[in-house]
DNA sequence: AATGAATGAGAATTCATTCAT
DNA sequence: TATGAATGAATTCTCATTCAT
């Protein structure tokens, strides 16, 4: 694999492991078998490191939520693919939720770059809530709102789980949890 | 003011503005207008007045939930009580919601400090949701999972909106937002 | 008792448990029973605090070298009584022993300082080796060297055996110690 | 010469001048001409330093000890040199028995630390003194007890006159120390 | 290009001393 | 007179970053 890869992953597992503020470059370094130095030849600061390594999680977010998805399918069909590819990602990637959580407090990543990271999942899901608005299938606010509201519930779900652990996994069924999600949108008359 | 709660204070709005990390106890001895050795009469470690900055803000949050809350009203009154308290806290004490935020993955915050954090916000939910599914009003899924995942929704979607202001406060009214949430936990035949 | 002996004992104590260094005002002042301002109502600094203490505990290390010194016995009759009070002595009271070890490398004790705590006991002791070369008991060299150089062999004997307990005591009879000591400094034609 | 080896000769100097306590590890930088993060690369913390002290400092002592030292001579010639060989070296060399004296107290000497730092120079002494006893030469008393009592008056002895400088070493001849030293431990019929 | 030793600014923490009460 | 809260300088130690090799 290619040295800068290498780091980035180096410094996933890292993070997810210790935390940020408990991951100097020198224990980057030595995971990723290269010397200190060399990092600096691919990321000019911790930080740009830091920014990589949040992108590279977001792709492997995107592609994993987005695996197996029929395009042509409903619109029903489709959002219970990308729940429950996003469920089970988060429950069975606990390394990458847990860097997640941890990213997403860290000063390195700006607002504009959080947009950066979301934006190819937004372009495939917005179109999919709006032809469920256009079938009259989901509530009349905006995507936005309903979209993060339950990944925000999914991902929080599993969040409560690994600190107190086993609860969920055992317990919530993919049809629970479609219930769940699809309550949330979805428009009764 | 006690200079005990003076402190906490400070770390308080220095968290919130900084991060954890940025936020060192120079800078919560110049908040406080005190000298750094003072902190150390009131606190053994840093660990400890992040501790205790947690638990207070868990005590606000708490009572912010909790306003106003008639306990002898409906499930649905009630519910709907405490998810716009909790709604409005966090939109209106933008400070608290960062806040937890930061502290949600310091790892001066282990497991057993979270539970006792929640623990008497739980000791008033978890009751409301028994009745509810007695009324059979709410879903047959584990209390903890309908309430994290409401929970999970509602702070997510404010922590969004801090990221790329605007966009929620103006359009979400509380009637929608409870429709979402009654949608994701409510029984349908 | 005085609070002035009182702050002093307490310091005697808490320096020969845990070393100079680990002796802060502040346990200085719990130990005596009083805030730690009081002591600078006693003592100007620590270091004179430190002062005080030594020269306390030549005045315990004199007195208890002297006990039962008959000044019109022979001076073999007198080395022999001093020599066995200072050897049981701090075998005895190895909190003395233990604090005379810390304060003898302290920068607080100047030079003068321990001449002054060494005076009393000089005094005494001098004349009887001037009394033992005239009766040509002992080597043509001067006291010091002598005096010393028994001191140090006792005091180093009962050092070590504190850091390698149960050796000295068990074995060294009184009459041991004397023939060594007496070895040392007698006169042989 | 090696930056490991500077930094504890750096060391060495600083605590025989001005005591452990008033050497902070700024000063061992300073005085070693590195940054005070490099002596962190080859210590782990300041008391590991401390113990790479000792051990040089007992590595240097116990080689002048046995300089020139002839196994293969008489018990009392080889003790005369190994005691002389201490004699000279405490006078001539006042730095190292500062530190010694310095840390001999010090808390991160453990007892343990001591008995490696002494190892070699009991190993050859040891059977010397064992040597001496079978050939009727020296007292039926435990060997570490005549050698401690002879080490203790030797060291006791210099430390004395480098605090009232200037009477023992023109006065003291090695004639006169070896009289004494042997006095102590030789057995009279 | 790669290394890792060196740096020094900055972090948490301690403690002698002061001073308002 | 006695107290102990408050102070801030000083200490140990960490770590992002640089640079000679």
């Amino acid at each position: 694999m290619e040295k800068h890869q290498l780091i980035i992953d180096a410094t996933c597992d890292l993070i997810a492991e210790n935390g940020l503020q408990a991951t100097p470059i020198s224990s980057v370094a030595k995971e990723a078998g290269c010397g200190a130095g060399t990092i600096y030849r691919y990321f000019e600061t911790k930080e740009e490191l830091i920014e990589a390594v949040y992108l590279s999680l977001m792709e492997r977010f995107t592609s994993a939520c987005l695996e197996n998805l029929d395009r042509t399918a409903s619109v029903r069909e489709q959002l219970n693919t990308i729940w429950l590819n996003l469920y089970h990602y988060m429950r069975e990637v606990p390394r990458d939720a847990l860097l997640l959580d941890q990213l997403s407090v860290a000063p390195a990543i700006s607002a504009a770059l959080q947009e950066r990271g979301k934006r190819d999942l937004k372009a495939t899901i917005d179109p999919i809530f709006t032809r469920g608005r256009q079938e009259g299938l989901i509530k009349d606010i905006p995507d936005d709102v309903l979209g993060v509201f339950v990944y925000g519930g999914i991902s929080t779900l599993l969040r409560t789980d690994r600190n107190a652990p086993c609860v969920v996994p055992t317990v919530v069924t993919d049809d629970m949890l479609l219930s769940i999600c699809w309550g949330a949108i979805e428009k009764r008359d």
